[in-house]
DNA sequence: GCGTTTTATGGTAGCGCTGTCATAAATCTT
DNA sequence: AAGATTTATGACAGCGCTACCATAAAACGC
């Protein structure tokens, strides 16, 4: 393999001068520049970075740690990240903690070995040993999702307990009052928490609560949804709205009713969570919350890449949501 | 930042020392163990890993090159790539490519700069510049997806010209006849091809011919299938079948039959690919071709983790596919 | 009990690059 | 035209770790 002694030797510079083309810094004479460019294409250089890395300090490399990548959220928001840093020199490692703090500490721990340049994550909600190398690192911090507490640098999100809230009121408003919640077995999925506290906080306001909840004995899914509302149905019968963490659950309700000859809106409405795509491609759109996952990725990636000094300030960016009113509920 | 030296001292033992215990490497005593073991829990060191990749010339670094991340079909073969690297030492870094071989090369070179332990891809059709690269580089390559053609190194797949023919001969021996196909716009995708031309070729040999054919001017997506549907049966009357290159157009197809009454497998079958859950959760179960994407990650990069060597062989596993037999065709 | 193997540890060099400081050449002031 | 500034380049050390080789101590064989 070449390396930069290589090209600086063929192109009658110093290692340095070579190194300063490759990194596009500091002034070089435009001759210079074209003889080190093309002795780095005649020899096929490719700089290694564990070198480049190892003498200043600091790598290209970006740690997104994200909870799962079962459904789409994750991967439309790690679709954000990419997307912001295309053109970059940055470079995304993932890794996967199962909604498990405990797996996010180990996986944030193997990954600060690399010495990135920043870290995303999902949530506010770390270890303590996860948060004190978050806040002592020489990086970059981004925590997503959610905006409901205090970041270590940047936080890009939305209030899921606002998100839990509007579902109550929108849906109270519209004329429901026997209301129902199916939930999976994630206890760990804080946001799905959260939405589910604003919910019970809008019923509580509008003298109403929840009168029948069933947990899935599993991970989210369709067939979750589909089982649960079903389950929930038989036990309870009388709702006239069911609630959903989610639009897979949700969308798993509406095939349930369907199924059952349950007419949707008019006899049980349904609501999810997330909005996504297929969901609003059926033939009777879903009742939802328009999560901005895209949005949020990026901004995120962006916000981080303008600057490598952590400000004094914390930064919080509330990407918002929609509700879609759909025509389920 | 602590270093290794720092460990060593307070361990009273040498650099390599110290390190052969983080790398449990050698024979160590077990009371030097301990001791280098309580130091570095003690100084809160992290190893630098870009230090021991320049030292040794290799990384724990795993670059995984995707063509997209719109649709659940590659994050489900990164979670199965994931989930076979969990508890192994190795981090995958990951770019999407947007089905571009020309993306793929710029995104291989500038992963190689990390010295990765394997490179993952999807296909076996890449550019000469980055076929070269991936011939030459001292480190295992897998290639996903595809096994209809040779390898660098591994493939894992299935052979989706078969899947296509499959998917003829399955749906001739169901009596349907006049055969419709609704694709869409991204050319590159050579696997939806290889699908489109296993279909044609089983068309051929019973007789038959696609009677229609309706590109949708963009990615695909269930909003796709339905507007491509809806089109294709307007511009040709009598179709009794309608292929789609994937689930995700097919349940639009199914969503656009719902609308407009018609009576999906007796009046018009729809066949999609790929087999995902929601499919299969819908009242009415679509009839599909399952792949393993999963399967094909996880077996992928557990082949890469079997030796650092490039075998003298070509190794290519079948991970073979199912019909889905459903209830929409 | 003396050579031989195994086990445990260390010294040294160097991986390929970049930060720091120095210097030379070119350009600008007034 | 002499000094001040800017532009362009280089020498050198060292980032933190591991490969390689050497060595010492313990265990083994007959």
């Amino acid at each position: 393999m070449p390396t930069l002694a290589d090209v600086a030797r063929l192109a009658r510079v110093s290692e340095i001068t070579a190194s300063r083309v490759v990194r596009a810094q500091g002034p070089i004479a435009e001759a210079t520049r074209l003889r080190v460019l093309s002795a780095i294409a005649e020899l096929g250089y490719i700089p290694n970075r564990a070198a480049g890395s190892l003498a200043s300090a600091e790598s290209t490399l970006m740690s997104v740690l994200l909870p799962s990548l079962s459904n789409i959220v994750f991967p439309d928001v790690l679709r954000g990240i990419h997307t912001a840093l295309t053109e970059t020199a940055f470079q995304p490692v993932i890794g996967v903690t199962d909604y498990d703090p405990l797996v996010e500490e180990r996986i944030l721990v193997s990954f600060l070995a690399w010495q990135p340049a920043a870290v995303i994550l999902a949530g506010l909600h770390h270890t303590p040993t996860a948060r004190r190398h978050l806040e002592h690192g020489r990086f970059r911090v981004a925590e997503l999702m959610d905006i409901d507490g205090e970041p270590v640098d940047i936080a890009v999100g939305m209030s899921h307990r606002q998100a839990g809230y509007e579902t109550g009121k929108h849906l109270i408003k519209r004329g429901y009052r026997r209301f129902g919640y199916a939930r999976h077995n994630i206890s760990t999925d804080d946001r799905a928490s959260a939405r589910y506290e604003g919910l019970c906080l809008a019923l509580k306001e509008g003298g109403l609560s929840l009168i029948a909840e069933h947990c899935y004995p599993g991970a989210s899914s369709t067939k979750a949804g589909r089982e649960a509302l079903q389950i929930l149905l038989a036990a309870t019968p009388g709702l006239d709205v069911v609630v959903f963490p989610n639009d897979d659950m949700a969308m798993g309700g509406i095939f349930h009713c369907m199924h059952a000859g349950i007419a949707v809106k008019e006899k049980l409405g349904i609501f999810g969570f997330n909005g996504l795509d297929i969901g609003q491609a059926m033939p009777m759109p879903l009742s939802t919350i328009l999560s901005k996952r895209f949005l949020i990725g990026k901004t995120a990636a962006e916000k981080l890449l303008e600057s490598r000094e952590r400000p004094a300030g914390k930064t919080i960016i509330d990407t918002g949501f929609d509700i879609i009113e759909g025509a389920t509920a």
